[in-house]
Order: C-alpha cells, then sequence, then structure tokens
DNA sequence: TCCATGACATCCA
DNA sequence: CTGGATGCCATGG
C-alpha cells in the first residue's frame, strides 16, 4: 500500500538482505555506506519497520560493540542469539564473540555506491 | 502543524 | 579518559 518511495530504509534493508549467512555487521557500517555515518540511527530504526520485510535477517545486525541490542525485539527471547548460533556465530553474555571475525563490511564486500 | 522519540555512532569539552 | 551534546531520516502522537 502507499507509494513505496525510495528511501534510506530501503537501502537499508537492501544492504541487510545481502549480509552472507554466518556474518554480522553494525548500523554504523550500513549507515557508513549509505554515506551517513551519524545515520546509525535510522538504520536501527529501519530495522524496527523491518518487521514489514520477512527477507530482514536483523539478527545478522548488531551494534558497534558487537551486542545484540535488537534481541529485545526478537520477541524478548533467545531467538536472536540461536539464530546466530544456527550460523555458526557464538554469542556471550548478549554479546558477540569474535566480533571482528565475523565481521562483515559491506563496504568492503558489497559495491560502492 | 509541531514536537519528541528511535534496535547508534562520532565529535567536542 | 569520561561525559554530554549533536546528527541524520522517518514515524507517531
Amino acid at each position: 500500500m502507499e507509494t513505496q518511495k525510495p528511501s534510506f530504509f530501503d537501502q537499508v534493508y537492501a544492504v541487510v538482505r545481502q549480509i552472507p549467512e554466518g556474518r554480522i555487521t553494525s548500523y554504523g557500517a550500513i549507515a557508513r555506506y549509505l554515506g551517513s555515518p551519524q545515520s546509525a540511527r535510522m538504520v536501527g530504526w529501519a530495522m524496527n519497520a523491518s518487521h514489514s520485510q520477512p527477507d530482514i535477517p536483523a539478527h545478522r545486525v548488531v551494534n558497534r560493540k558487537g551486542l545484540l541490542t535488537g534481541k529485545h525485539h526478537f520477541g524478548g527471547t533467545h531467538l536472536m542469539e540461536q539464530l546466530l548460533m544456527e550460523e555458526g556465530v557464538a554469542i556471550q553474555n548478549n554479546a558477540v564473540l569474535h566480533f571482528d571475525q565475523h565481521y562483515w563490511d559491506p563496504q568492503s564486500e558489497l559495491p560502492a555506491l
């Protein structure tokens, strides 16, 4: 419904949707890839709206500290951690272990805008 | 119509 | 080094 015009949200969805399995990225990385590092907040907000998008592996998106800040949005369960664990990503204390190892930089993996 | 908030990150003092 | 303020776009009240 409504006229879905091209917006930051769509770009965020596009990037998150292209995150390889077993990899994770940060809000700032996506925002920076879009050209606005300070729009990291919008990325998080986009994820909130991602509930309307079935192909948005939001569990692969964590904050700069590797903390599963959005876990609370997955139903209040360890679903987010479980999903990552299923993909081979170790989680401890709501934080991603070897964050740097599983880190996936869109700016490095995806073509520049 | 205007104001406040949002799953964050970065800069300045 | 630590704390506070700012920035971005969109949505909700």
